[in-house]
DNA sequence: CGAATAATGTGTTTATTTTACACATAAAAT
DNA sequence: ATTTTATGTGTAAAATAAACACATTATTCG
């Protein structure tokens, strides 16, 4: 064990000296990578860019950049939305952060992996950069690097997540039917739901508010629009939560 | 959004230019640290170390270190666990990664953070630098830097995770009684849970195996003792599974 | 303008899961 | 042998989830 003590919390050393060591030792780079969820025609899509770098310019990527020294990982991720998607307090989570010594031609690049979820109707109106594309999911392929590992594994999270947390609202106009939350649901769970069950599921967990209008040009009766409602929401956590012991 | 052009996935460069990028904008050092729980004398514990700072002396940490270049993430977690506890083939598993501006005092230290359960009876055997400690959940109270955010980050990820996840086996001997197992997830939870239903939930899941041996030396009727099957776990993996829509 | 179309809105029955709860049994200690 | 202590088991009630059908409302088309 003895022979372990040129690492950073061991053997007696000065801040001074552990600052140098931070300084010295890591060559390392870090950087966030974006995996923006968004809802269009009944499909679940992920925002991609195709790739800058000459060799692979036929491939699409996350988006992502060089996190700053002077910038939190939080702060990052929100930058990178900003300049990419021009919208500001878009939902965003850490998921997970991917290391693999190899995953980077350019170096031991380490990416700290985001989730967003954006509503691609107010997204349209801002222009938007042309490399940019909302890809269905369903029909991705290669990505750069290990970004499709990193898109499989933010997918799964998304099932998941979506189950015990009401992020799903982030992919929704403000005003949305039950058929267009149950539509996203589906999408996102890859299968059918009940309708009858779904409503009732959704008004007991008791998170939406009627707003009193209608849809609007829909060919066939119109559903009631709903809103979220993020304090009904506080107040009924519990409902969210999974099994207990 | 011109003006963002300067970053690792925008504007057409080449490999080369990427690389010497990644090689020469990232000041920031990143390490790992262990969040290892251990259950003993009915009581969850973290084990902690005296840091080795100067200025910090009476003042605990999480086990951590700075990733090697040439090491991944996972494998950076797998060094700092054998070279402190002597011990391999833990359970460990990525929780988050803590990267705010001002965590270190020693410079710009992005943290990947893991959780390992430990057998501690197991661990016991091997002998271990002076400085560890294991301090019971319930009495922590400051510790280095962030590492009490970081450990009730960690904490509350257990909480969850162990309710969807095998992974209390970890904790336990390999041998073990119903009663160890309910006090296990009784200290994880903190919570008091009806011994019936907790038997009846176990033994539903399928994923014990009764080894026909009794507890010994317990001053009333012995228990019988199982083992924790994790073939049997893979088939039954559903029913660790929570909600579903 | 009426009929056909298409999706909304609503409730009940059944099955499954979870909770609450009590007594006989086996070993150890006295 | 009696007492102590914790094990091992089952059932009834309550809550939750799943399956399922029909009347309603707006639009479209003839």
């Amino acid at each position: 064990m003895a022979n372990t003590k040129t690492n950073l919390s061991n053997s007696v050393k000065t801040l001074k000296g552990l600052q140098s060591e931070v300084q010295s030792i890591n060559r390392i780079a870090l950087s966030v990578d974006c995996v923006i969820f968004g809802f269009d025609e009944n499909k679940l899509k992920v925002l991609l860019i195709r790739s800058d770098l000459k060799k692979y310019q036929n491939t699409f990527s996350l988006l992502g950049d060089l996190v700053k020294p002077e910038e939190d990982l939080d702060t990052s991720a929100y930058r990178i939305l900003k300049q990419r998607t021009g919208l500001n307090d878009l939902y965003l989570e850490q998921v997970h952060t991917f290391g693999e010594v190899g995953r980077h031609p350019g170096g031991r690049v380490v990416t700290v992996v985001y989730c967003s979820l954006v509503n691609v109707q107010h997204h349209r109106l801002k222009t938007l950069d042309h490399d940019l594309h909302w890809h269905e999911i369903d029909s991705l392929k290669e990505l750069l690097f290990d970004h499709k590992k990193i898109f499989d594994h933010c997918y799964v999270w998304l099932q998941k997540r979506v189950q015990e947390h009401p992020l799903g609202f982030s992919l929704l106009p403000n005003k949305f039917s039950l058929r267009e939350l149950q539509n996203l649901y589906e999408a996102i769970l890859h299968k059918k739901l009940d309708r009858r069950n779904f409503r009732k599921k959704f008004f007991s967990m008791d998170v939406l508010v009627d707003i009193g209008e209608d849809e609007q040009n829909v060919p066939h009766r119109p559903g009631k629009l709903y809103k979220f409602d993020y304090e009904k929401y506080e107040k009924n956590k519990k409902k969210w939560q999974g099994i207990d012991f």
